[in-house]
DNA sequence: TGACTTAATTATGAATTCAAAATTACGTTG
DNA sequence: CAACGTAATTTTGAATTCATAATTAAGTCA
């Protein structure tokens, strides 16, 4: 009747597509190391393409800073650095704030029991400590508000920035005491949503992103005052 | 001694990007018209380069928004919607009101007398009714007010966002009401830049770009109404 | 003539090839 | 044996080639 689902997924989007998405995760999940080299041969007979559609989606990595293209050296894995962190958290602060703004002007209300409901299943992560259901968790909401803004140019900016603060698990980092003060700053986002009032939902959201900045400045520091571990 | 300056300036970047360069020239000055199909062959011959990195280029400018890929049909120029704009703006002045925000930190005296010396050439041009010169220096200010904000991830994300507005023209059309307002908009945005009053100022060029969508949109819908002219 | 097929042509996406640059391996000399 | 210089190897950037999809042109039949 049809052929293979797989087949068609596969034919959808263009290799070069397929392969920003691949290597972005490839990136983001530390597999591809920051501070290395991009091996292309490697990935080539990984993904068994051949180099041009490879280089091409490199090309793309690099206009949004994932990777950085030495020329002649070939394509580099950027690192997150202190100043980047204290770059990108301000202008992701601003965009996420405008989101809030903007999902309260047009959110439904099954939108917002949705967010209800994920954030109460984010609440039980919190009381099991379960760092990485949380986080999960914490993105899918995120998301569902920038969702709501209902403006896909944000939805792009927002994501193309983030992509670049979740490398190697950096967020993941925090304290007892950070933690429980982001769930403090959920409880609000979630009661000004649904209140829908848009600039308190936006100025916490701005506080939660400076929050978040601070905290992975600190660790980033730390971080450089340690011995690296391989 | 040294060679020639151009030589260098050619071998500086990579061939690809230096084609994103130059088509996105072509693409805001509409020399590539918005809607068409991107002549591949025919760019090749004009650059002297061969497909490879043209269609590197255009993967990076289809990430953008500039252009569309359609699967085994090429790559198209954008058009500017409706839609797009009303999307595109607030994100715009969202970022604008935080590099106002942010030069208000930390622009320095000389970099202010920069300004207000542009902004007296604009209200020169103003004067003069030269739309163009007016554009011209127009952007100056706003790009150096974002030099100011000393925030590369927010110019980057801005100019990204600019282009796609800029392509073809579309904010040069201004009626005599429209202009004068802009004129006093940007009265109280060196007032506020003196000031260094950061609230006020992102507040003003929140103002001035919401402004700015109305009366693009405005026109948009007016081009809309009227029967294509060649 | 005008709609529909089918064949020729062209354009696209991706693999391959090739020259030039960078890296590595090796040998030489002080 | 350490530093330097040179040759072999690998990698990179870009041109070329090739299979396939899309478009155009030509031919057929009502």
């Amino acid at each position: 009747m049809m052929q293979a689902t797989e087949t068609q997924t596969i034919a959808r989007k263009s290799l070069h597509h397929e392969l920003v998405d691949r290597l972005q995760m490839l990136i983001i999940n530390a597999e591809l190391a920051p501070g290395t080299k991009v091996p292309e041969k490697l990935l080539c007979d990984q993904f068994g393409v051949s180099r041009t559609p490879l280089r091409e989606a490199l090309k793309v990595l690099a206009s949004v800073g994932l990777v950085r293209l030495e020329p002649n050296r070939g394509a580099w894995v950027t690192q997150v650095t202190e100043d980047e962190v204290e770059e990108v958290f301000p202008v992701l602060g601003a965009l996420e704030a405008l989101s809030g703004e903007l999902a309260c002007k047009r959110i439904t209300d099954a939108e917002i029991e949705e967010v209800r409901a994920l954030h109460e299943q984010m609440m039980q992560s919190y009381e099991n400590r379960d760092l990485d259901a949380y986080f999960s968790i914490n993105q899918k909401i995120h998301r569902a508000i920038l969702m709501a803004a209902r403006n896909s140019t944000l939805t792009t900016s927002c994501q193309a920035l983030s992509l670049r603060m979740q490398r190697a698990r950096y967020l993941a980092n925090m304290t007892e005491g950070r933690w429980y003060d982001a769930v403090q700053e959920h409880e609000k986002i979630l009661k000004y949503l649904v209140a829908r009032d848009g600039p308190k939902l936006a100025a916490t959201l701005l506080d939660h992103m400076d929050a978040k900045r601070i905290s992975v400045v600190r660790w980033l520091q730390a971080r450089e005052a340690t011995p690296e571990v391989s």
